[in-house]
DNA sequence: CATAAAATTGAAATCGATTACAATTTATTT
DNA sequence: AAATAAATTGTAATCGATTTCAATTTTATG
């Protein structure tokens, strides 16, 4: 077992001062070649290891960003939490992933943690329940950027898809194949992509002249199980013929009821999602799907933040961006 | 802009002394009611925050955990990394994910950077290429937990599955359904995981009175792509009729190039996969698959580190644990 | 009421680095 | 060789908390 040794008695051992360690660490200042090959050496030998707690205090800067997203488990979310990472090493910084659970509790939890360990940055895909808290992390000149979804009233960098409009696109695809009684499974309406993803869909059906039933759209949380649940009540209570939706996890659920019940698509049920999961071309047939471009969405958001991390004065006080991505709507088989 | 406080002004603002904050932040030793109100009340109205990087700094300890996983997109390591941030919390700890990317360089310089912000404990699913410097790691008695894999040569905390022996199972159901060309796509043998799931395949062979053919074992690196690749020089190399495939992210591609080829499961292939990803059961027909406890495979290392984390002087010099979980072998329809 | 015990508070050391500034050495220029 | 500039090194303050120890105030006890 190896004590741990402080910069002290790395300088004691090198017989130098606390000071020109610190030079030879950070290499800057003068230093004489030969002083700094001793220290040098003293800190190969001992393994040294500087203690970036110590120096993230004094420097105020933690070289770390923050990521708040709602679910590890979902191949939507785990590609932006890579997207984000890959930015982040390049600009030499680490992440700290959070998963946020959909749970605005949980969320404001962690922002909380995020803050008090003073990370550089914070990339937050929001509840739109932490309003409040989230102005206040604003004013105390903490960056963040929103990803895929906004909350109204805090003005911050965000990066969004345009749903509405994909959303009304996919929907049209059905009514143009001749579908009738077009069901949705819609996310929560106090999210961004909620709401906007089901206006995109009614839209659609208004402009065919269609009439809105509300007895068809249905509304799940985001997850497979209730991708699941949702599915088997639209089919029971309603008599539909297609379906749309409004991400990957719950159409995975869905498209599991429909398997179990032995429905064929795209004879007996249309069906269109949001997202692009890799399932959907594995599966006979194929499905029509809405592609996100999920890395460039993390990658964006994170290139933002960096912005102004990175270079502070200068952008600080600019006004947020909205940056919004096209998505891309994949016309398969399965409508 | 609000300014952002520290202990001091906080201090000064209720007209008590630093000592008296920092007592009622963390609710120990005497305090009258009536002061620990006026701090909390000023706590309140400024929306101070401790500063846990300082507190960090004096107590020694960061409330953090690191966890390095070779693919954040992958559906196997996401839910690793979520049982582990689910333990982590439940220990009021956060995590830190990292993403090694099946590359030593990266694991190495992650390891680096854990450890210099002195993450309290460290989950890692090594590449075998860090020996010396996880014994470093482990000399400076910073408790680490091995997930998945193990490396030759460290003593460690590990959670593994029977991967032999599952595999060893997978091939002979191949053998007994009458398969006589088996191939497989196995993973990198630097790793624990790929040879022992190769050596469960030779193992069936063997006892099977089959020859061991090396034509019909090819190499891939547990990514998707390789899978793919590695399934098509297959197929064109040798005569296979049937296949196991290591892991699921290989088997995901293997299966895509299955059905762009039009070959038919099980008839013209028999397939079975190491890992049950969400799609094995969503397609037709479903695929037969090892289905690994991966949560708790997460939550076990995770539990793991936690008690050496949390009690350290009672086990840091305990003998580390080797844990080996069972597998599920499921058998569907693809052979 | 004096005294001991308990409660309450604050002063100052500490964690391990960075960095401004001062001090000393060495090199360069008249 | 003296004066000046440049290079090299060290001292001490600082970041923002926790915590030991001592000092002071309250309360309890005989």
């Amino acid at each position: 077992m190896t004590k741990k040794l402080n910069i002290a008695e790395v300088a004691e051992l090198a017989g130098v001062s606390i000071a020109t360690v610190s030079r030879v660490l950070n290499d800057y200042g003068f230093i004489k070649e030969s002083t700094k090959d001793r220290v040098l050496k003293v800190i190969r030998e001992t393994n040294y290891q500087v203690n970036a707690v110590a120096r993230n205090l004094r420097r105020k800067k933690t070289h770390l960003i923050g990521v708040i997203i709602s679910n590890v488990l979902s191949p939507f979310y785990s590609v932006i939490a890579k997207a984000v990472e890959d930015v982040a090493i390049k600009n030499n910084y680490s992440t700290i992933l959070c998963n946020g659970g959909e749970d605005p509790e949980k969320e404001r939890s962690y922002l909380k943690v995020l803050h008090e360990n003073r990370v550089d940055g914070i990339i937050l895909s929001p509840t739109d329940k932490n309003a409040d808290y989230l102005n206040f992390l604003v004013a105390s000149a903490i960056p963040i950027s929103f990803i895929d979804r906004t909350v109204q009233g805090v003005d911050c960098d965000c990066v969004m898809v345009n749903n509405r409009e994909a959303s009304f696109n996919a929907t049209e695809l059905l009514i143009n194949k001749g579908y009738k009684r077009i069901g949705c499974i819609s996310g929560p309406i106090d999210r961004t992509t909620g709401i906007e993803r089901l206006q995109g869909f009614t839209d659609a059906l208004r402009k065919n002249g269609f009439t809105v039933d509300d007895n068809l759209i249905i509304f799940g949380d985001f997850s497979l199980e209730s991708g699941r649940k949702k599915m088997e009540e639209l089919i029971e209570s309603s008599d539909i013929d297609s379906v749309f939706v409004a991400n990957n996890d719950m159409a995975t659920g869905a498209y599991q009821l429909i398997k179990e019940k032995n429905l064929k698509i795209p004879e007996d049920i249309g069906f269109i999602m949001f997202d692009d999961p890799i399932w959907a071309t594995l599966v006979t047939p194929k499905i029509n799907a809405i592609s996100q471009p999920v890395y460039t969405l993390g990658s964006t958001a994170a290139d933002l933040l960096f912005r102004r991390i990175l270079e502070g004065r200068k952008y600080i006080d600019q006004k947020p961006v909205k940056v919004i991505l096209e998505v891309d709507f994949i016309i398969r088989e399965s409508a």
